[in-house]
DNA sequence: CGTCGATCTGGGATCGTTGCCACAGGCTTG
DNA sequence: CAAGCCTGTGGCAACGATCCCAGATCGACG
């Protein structure tokens, strides 16, 4: 359709509004108007105006504009991991609706260390970002955009319930249904695998495992619970301590994607047998759970919906700033597949 | 150590220059240099100023400066899909690179649709982006933004090797030893599954097989090459189809990760026994291919470290923007997994 | 003692936009 | 025909920073 090169390709500097005004002998208040759209401009004005700034390639300098106008057509995320899938689908639907609503995405992943966090809030708050997404690693990090006077969106974590927005799902809830699972098919001990109880996610994930447990009559037996950090060889080495000692639980729910991974691989490593040795439950889908054999039992939460939905409700609050914090919390589904069965092996 | 809600949490409007100024009780001019660092100041002045910033919990406007310096601090990045692990991890080592480089990521993901990615770029344009890291779908893109003046860095393919820098695999000579791979191990009839050949990289992955075949003495057959769009469910799909036939390879190739999952489902579905019935090896690597028994014989490359190389390729180029364009070209290594052997069935 | 340089400070133009305001015609209306 | 309205236009002051330049102060040096 239109020349994007804008027949421009020897000229040096990047043309201007007032190239664009000179070129089409009018004032920058009326080229501005014709180009805007805004206010009275006579239909040959107009004309002239946008075959020049076609002519000339012109595009008009956002952060002039937003300086002016007082407002951003950009917006900060901030994930931890972009290697995660979790966290990569997150930021592909804040993209996708970010970009569907006319705004430009910030991307900054902080690999969980609260210090990067909080510089590239601060790196946000520089460039004026309409609002910033986050997924937080303690209330400093929204407490400080909004003490800027950013919106701000938590999501999968939350510390502000009563001040800041947030997209979660009810990761309690999810957690005692697939610990229930494990108890139906009659586990008695379940090993529980996570990285960390001080976020919302960890202490609510926990929380629906021990009351699943509690429900059932049964002690929470804390040898059973291990905190590893967060990537595959920590949780792989952390599971295999436990699963090489002599008495071990018949079934193991992994709290997250990377920790299913380090049990998985521990499993394998000891020559377990899944499901007949150990039952194997995760919080979280991956590719890999449906692929290997037997494909994992896990719990999935669609990380795409979770972003997009994440993008509208910053949206609507950058739209009216003084309504009450909504928190918004999404489905997440659990799909049985192979690697949970009645334990003792009777296939 | 500082107090970043700047004791501030009451105020309603953002600190300003001139706020700190009036603060101080020093003109914007010495203000400005305190900041800065630039330019005579008296110490005490300069202590004061620095208070007074804190006190506010000034922060310093990126695009009043940007507008005023005539440079830019952030960097547009144009990648296909960020689901796709190989373009997360890529932009994982930009945002990386690009964060310890003090420039911000403005990320967009394009579907694969050119008319996104032609918008992207004018979007980057509007916001004066420093440079551009894209994978590019044609010639369009980095023809246009250079056309504007902005540095490009082309990665994963390259459509204008002599005008643009560019950051990719030597994917030809990769492919045809991966090829020469299957060839040493007795398979004479080769599939391919490859979704395009117009990019430079299929292109170089097609040429790499069929150079391969041509030099081991055998004909092409046109009938093994699939092409497949880019997603796991038609890629399956035209697997099936393929391998239902009577006479059907006795390996296949699969030209990235997204077609090798397809193609593994797809002999999964057809009860092929892996590498009994089928051989498979992947161009890509990806986390369920070191998972699944057996595992996939693939090719390696490091995305992230691809990403850093753009980007510092792009820093490079932003500093000294008349230097010859350059191509740099990375390693990727062959991982040997059990997905390969002698035709056959002779484990 | 006058001149020079070094140090320090503030005024004001500028970057590319937008939007308020004034003004100039031409038209309708009482 | 004066008063009012609608249309169309341009001048100019912002937005928040930087930086050139002029001026001021002070010590040193010929």
């Amino acid at each position: 359709m239109s020349d994007l090169a804008g027949r421009n390709g020897n000229r040096n500097r990047r043309a201007t509004l007032k190239d664009v005004a000179l070129a089409s002998g009018l004032s920058q208040s009326t080229t501005s108007r014709a180009l805007s759209g805004e206010g009275y401009v006579a239909e040959a004005a107009r004309q002239r105006v946008l075959a020049a700034a076609e002519q000339l390639g012109y595009v008009p300098h956002a952060m002039a504009r937003s300086l002016r106008k007082q407002v951003s057509r950009s917006v900060g995320v901030l994930v931890s991991d972009l290697r995660n899938p979790f966290y990569a689908d997150l930021a592909a639907g804040i993209g996708a609706q970010a970009r569907a609503r006319g705004y430009t995405m910030m991307l900054v992943a902080d690999q969980g260390l609260e210090e990067e966090q909080l510089s590239a809030a601060q790196a946000f708050v520089g460039t004026r970002a309409a609002g910033v997404i986050v997924t937080p690693l303690s209330a400093a990090v929204p407490q400080y955009l909004l003490s800027q006077q950013i919106p701000v969106v938590e999501v999968d974590r939350h510390f502000l319930p009563q001040a800041c927005d947030s997209v979660t799902i009810d990761n309690e809830t999810v957690a005692r249904r697939i610990t229930e699972h494990l108890l139906s098919l009659g586990h008695r001990s379940i090993g529980l695998l996570i990285d960390e109880t001080a976020w919302t996610t960890g202490e609510a994930r926990m929380a629906g495992y021990t009351h699943a447990l509690e429900d059932a009559g049964l002690e929470v037996d804390r040898g059973l619970i291990i905190a590893a950090g967060s990537d595959v060889t920590a949780a792989r080495a952390a599971v295999v301590d436990m699963l090489a000692r002599r008495v071990r639980p018949t079934a193991m729910f992994a709290a997250n994607n990377l920790l299913a991974e380090g049990l998985w691989r521990a499993a394998h490593a000891l020559g377990l047998r899944i499901p007949e040795d150990l039952s194997i439950v995760s919080f979280d889908d991956a590719e890999w759970m449906s692929m290997v054999e037997p494909g994992i039992t896990a719990i999935a939460q669609d990380a795409v919906a979770l972003g997009e939905a994440a993008m509208d409700q910053l949206l609507d609050r950058i739209a009216d700033p003084d309504a009450p914090p909504a928190g918004i919390v999404l489905e997440a589904r659990i799909v049985p597949r192979g690697s949970t069965a009645a334990p003792g092996g009777s296939h």
